[in-house]
DNA sequence: TCCACCTATTCGCATATCCGAATACATACC
DNA sequence: GGTATGTATTCGGATATGCGAATAGGTGGA
């Protein structure tokens, strides 16, 4: 038997799912795979209020998703494990196939 | 760019993370992978009462990330696409990870 | 039909999460 | 120091989620 139990899953396990079960995040996930970044430059290129870029930010950098270095006034922000957007790709593919058995199922 | 706006993600993508964001789900989804069953055996084998087992398997299979077929009084649940356990198995990975780097954070 | 078993739903409550708006904090440059 | 720019936090309210307990619905066999 290989099912993890609650103690292994654990809160933080279930943190970095939740983390990356909000939309915004996951653009933000997104954003930062293809370029680094600081807070404001992300809130300008997905067109949200600089706080909400902040705040999830902060919850991700607490979930180790992301890392930051500050660079003069900004702080650059950057993916510290990429395999988290194997996870987002991976979980694409299934929601196609998601959408695909819901389409056969109105025929 | 290859950013996915939240048109794409959409309230279906979202859903299937917040799915696999439950520790219970999360062991229901492993459970079923070891091995499809019914209800009440998931709830005995987890330690879950069946009322709790059944709205969380409700939850899945309204996302269609578990799929069912009655057998006699029974219902038995399967997962219907094992790409969601490589999403958890990589999820682990890069859980691992964060361990990791708090671990050499507090050096 | 009645009963036993299996499954799904409802209700009330506690908790968590998200957001906009305002504000506090930090850094660099003059 | 003062100002501009960049970042983080707080507050209040709305919404969503999870749970236990009780109950309703479905199925098959005596």
């Amino acid at each position: 038997m290989n099912i993890p139990t609650l103690d292994e899953l654990s809160l933080l396990h279930q943190q970095i799912c939740t983390a990356v079960g909000d939309p915004k995040r996951i653009q933000i996930l997104y954003a930062l795979h293809e370029q680094p970044m600081n807070v404001s430059a992300l809130a300008d290129m997905l067109g949200m209020p600089q706080p909400t870029v902040s705040r999830h930010l902060g919850i991700l950098r607490e979930r180790s998703l992301v890392i930051n270095e500050r660079e003069g006034a900004a702080v650059i922000y950057r993916i510290r494990d990429t395999r988290i957007i194997d996870v987002l790709d991976t979980m694409r593919q299934v929601l196609r196939g998601v959408l695909e058995a819901r389409a056969s199922k109105l025929t």
